[in-house]
DNA sequence: TTGTATGCGTTATCAC
DNA sequence: GTGATAACGCATACAA
């Protein structure tokens, strides 16, 4: 049994294609009595659209491909999951590509999104030394920015929380309570943000007079990085705070102090970044900072569908979005 | 600039679209020569294939849709994220629809699956009430049920966890460590797996001569959880061991425990399922019943690639994976 | 207000 | 080996 087309619908309610077609989109000039009739037959036959003879037709997918390095991390999947609940409201669906933070993936996924004539494009985060390579044909996809630096400003919307004003916070808060010697802990891939999160850790220290800086940088795939603190940490005895710069790297420090005898608030004090689940169930809950997800979402959605309507919006623009610490046990007494 | 088609191609190489066409695709006869040069000019073109067109013309979408309850659960994600790569791989894009346990939604979702023309489904858990409503028509698209136990099993392939092998470790290790008053702490809503889980629980009560079941159900969308466990632990002080069926619930009694003066594990055992990273890191850290999702993932593509591309395969199969209980901190003095 | 005809890019059938 | 062409389902320009 062959599914239902546009042609049995006009057949069975004695009209032409043309007509049904225009019934359907609501488009032109026909009679409420055809409307009724065509209407009537598409709920008996429970007509679908073939959305692969529309997208052909018309150019346009009514889909659009989300670029996210790593579906697992909650902020992440946070975020998609808002993009993708928006999205589906207004009609489109959402192609989500998991890149892993490998270059090779996400440019077979380009391609792949770029077959599939997507209509739009939202990236978030990811590596910054490779920089999107998309747009090498004329017929460029809009698309979206979201924690990622574009290399080209001017041809999307950059969104992103304030990364800058969460680090500056979460370093003055750990000075405020005591500490002396703070590090940062970060790992060694870089990405817009991070590199925004180190800039505010430094110009807080700067602020308070601070001028030595620690940085630890860890190599999150390999599974030593619990080793590596434990050195660190022995080496660096008069370290007494971190801004750990997310709250993956924060567990992994809960885990590790303790091994080599420092506890935490007393010995360390720690603020994490991004307010995971986790956050709110460790031993000591730890203070971190809390981007806006919702309102990422709304607004990478909002300008996607906005600069794909209408090519002329204009572009280069940058929104910024607050965020919010959130204080808990690891950084006071 | 429009976008090079297979026209152009045919053009640019001086053959006819349909040379061009039996190249890319290798199918059919042609020479050496006309290959090498059809396959130059796509290179300099950097010609992409057109989906929908294809699509349209094979009734083929090259696309499987993933209905799930939540992505933001770390379980759920990891399952999504091992699909959605194998199936990449074997050049299947991947459209996620997270259905937030909502019937409408999940109807709607169905619904504009079935308008794409996806290939196949692959559904993960999700309420047991509401069941499956597709193949309305006979052109039925094949799907694979993980976790979710199908209405009609001889449709489909149904890929499980062996949620009662889970659960009924998971409460011996209870038994076997002093509990003697054992509760289960579930949520309100049932999927065939809380059912599964359930069942283990109270077998293994049984095994142990353990006649009268403790169950306490909670409303997770409502924010009083934490309450409703207090209330629970001060009317039914006997309790001294739960499993939690899922770490989630596991998470909140750990907070929640030692507000009203109950140590874990002192005064009360806890085992979790899922094994979420937060299980590593909670306080004290939670053993919990590990489900194998790469094995999932897995099975259900190679099965859904099997049942899509053969009909006849056999259909109605169980697939059961094992489950391993993971021991710490919550279960052992 | 409605119908006819064309083309979107591709694959498959047939003829050469 | 290769080419011409029909067909997939739909939207739309143009006629009527």
């Amino acid at each position: 049994m062959k599914k239902t087309s546009i042609k049995d619908i006009a057949r069975l309610s004695g009209v032409s294609v043309a007509t049904v077609s225009r019934v359907i989109n609501n488009n032109g000039r026909f009679s409420e009595e055809t409307r009724q009739k065509v209407l009537q037959v598409i709920e008996e036959t429970g007509y679908q659209m073939n959305f692969s003879a529309k997208s052909l037709r018309m150019n346009k997918s009514f889909s659009v491909g989300i670029l996210v390095p790593d579906i697992s991390n909650h902020f992440f999947a946070d975020v998609v999951q808002k993009i993708e609940e928006i999205l589906f409201e207004k009609g489109y669906s959402t192609i989500i590509c998991n890149t892993a933070r490998n270059f090779e993936k996400e440019q077979a996924y380009l391609k792949m999104l770029e077959s599939k004539t997507v209509d739009g494009l939202i990236v978030i985060s990811g590596a910054d030394e490779f920089g999107l390579h998309l747009n090498d044909t004329e017929k460029a996809t809009p698309y979206i920015c979201i924690d990622r630096e574009p290399k080209e400003r001017d041809k999307t919307i950059f969104i992103s929380s304030n990364h800058y004003q969460g680090a500056f916070e979460a370093t003055e808060e750990l000075l405020q309570n005591g500490v002396k010697t703070p590090v940062i802990v970060m790992h060694k891939r870089i990405s817009s943000s991070s590199k925004e999160r180190l800039k505010g850790f430094r110009d807080a220290l700067k602020k308070n007079s601070i001028f030595e800086e620690n940085i630890l940088k860890l190599d999150l795939q390999a599974e030593d990085s619990g080793v590596r603190i434990e050195q660190y940490f022995k080496q660096h005895t008069e370290v007494d705070g971190v801004f750990a710069i997310n709250d993956s790297i924060a567990m992994e420090l809960l885990l590790a102090l303790p091994r080599i005898g420092k506890q935490v608030p007393e010995d360390v004090k720690i603020v994490g970044f991004d307010d995971t689940p986790q956050a709110r169930i460790s031993h000591p809950t730890l203070s971190s900072v809390r981007q806006n997800s919702d309102l990422l979402a709304e607004l990478a959605v909002e300008n996607l569908l906005e600069i794909m309507n209408n090519p002329a919006f204009p572009k280069g623009l940058e929104k910024i979005v607050p965020v919010e610490l959130v204080i808990r046990a690891s950084s006071r007494m």
